[in-house]
DNA sequence: TTTCAAGTGGAGTTACCAACTCCGTTTACC
DNA sequence: GGTAAACGGAGTTGGTAACTCCACTTGAAA
């Protein structure tokens, strides 16, 4: 049983490189400027027009869900990855990095990792995966007493949105600014510590004035 | 010079009645729904109509700038009083809690302190009394020796522009869970602990569920 | 009590935006 | 060279929000 016993002819030549053309259109679209982007911006940055779009995908959900479903899948990976780390604080802290760095390059990732109202039952079976692993991570980090007792898995999945949310607004202009405050809130997460861990990305003036002047231009809309 | 002096005849009495319903309501609806809320949903929580409100208030920049100007003041002088505490961390931790309250019960207010696009160039001279503030604030912590020396006033804005945008989203069903990450993040910024300091909010699982759910309605949007 | 400027309500106007369709034209492939 | 598939993009549909207009109502001055 192959795509033939669906598609009476194969896609025309053309066809086939348009959808190609398409597809990497919106994955740079919806990663720049979110899933409210058009599919007439996926057109314009594809080269092609918008009926040629929806001749290939019938709908906005079908294309990001096509887009997006391998990409929440390797965050799921790298949950079950994070466990496989000898010592469970560092598992805990690579997978956080990992999963922010990729949701902090990708405002479309972050707002279907968060829920945003497109493709939703399609990415439900695969998010599914990640909370189990996530609460395993948890578990172990504090077993070995490394993690505070008093936090939960439902904690991470609001911290790691609050951090994704500063990533996204401030990736234009210092793309690993969000380390910083991750450092900060893991520092706040271990359960006793000496000293601050260093932050590793700087906050220079003109970042500052930058952060401050760009965030006015970020509100939250309830849908 | 008084009011008579611009206004040749004072407001009718139904007129000052009306005024008076129009800010209550502006006051109601902003709080909850935030700037974007349209003039009509004021005008039908006052009980009057959209005209009313717009011979009032020529438009919505005029009615946001009477509204919130006392608000964010209200905010300046916190921050002052907060360099009065004896101890310099308690003052700090007091000036976010104050501050942060009043930000995650009211969205209006929220988005005005980070700066959304209405009433601008009226809040600029008010905002410029808090960043000064803060500074000292933050200086005077580092200086006991119980902030970490490499934070700035510019991560104190974007942390709060981030707990902030959690409060409001998590304010119709657990109106202080921003208090929790609040005390997490005031522990990855004391210089150093012995143990975590205890989360008053808690997360419980009915909670938790619905933070899960809830999060997904809200999307950043940049203008 | 009369008079009328001030005030009112809310349907309507204007302007915008995004998802998606339609159809005359072009093109790959048999 | 014939033709079904594919194409482009103007246009349709449906929605939203700021703000206006005007026939009607009312407070208060004379």
């Amino acid at each position: 049983m192959n795509k033939m016993t669906t598609r009476a002819r194969p896609l025309r030549a053309d066809a086939v490189r348009n959808r190609e053309k398409i597809l990497a259109a919106a994955a740079t679209v919806f990663a720049r400027r979110g899933l409210d982007a058009t599919l007439d911006e996926v057109a314009l940055e594809a080269g092609v027009g918008v009926g040629t779009v929806y001749r290939r995908f019938p709908d906005k959900d079908t294309l990001i869900g096509a887009l997006f479903e391998n990409a929440v899948d390797e965050i799921a990976t790298i949950a079950l990855s994070a466990y496989e780390a000898e010592n469970s604080w560092d598992g805990l802290v690579w997978f956080l990095s990992e999963a922010l760095q990729r949701q902090c390059v990708n405002r479309g990732l972050r707002e279907i990792v968060i829920g945003a109202p497109y493709a939703r039952e399609r990415m439900e079976s695969v998010k599914c995966r990640i909370a189990p692993a996530i609460t395993q991570l948890i578990e172990r980090a504090q077993r070995d007493g490394f993690l505070r007792d008093d936090v939960v898995s439902a904690d991470f999945a609001i911290l790691e949105m609050m951090i994704s949310s500063l990533g996204c607004m401030t990736e234009e202009f210092s793309p690993d600014l969000w380390r910083r405050y991750l450092t900060i809130v893991l520092d706040g997460l271990v359960v006793k510590r000496e000293h601050p861990t260093s932050l590793e990305q700087p906050l220079d003036e003109s970042v500052a004035e930058e952060a401050l002047r760009l965030k006015s231009r970020h509100v939250l809309r309830v849908h």
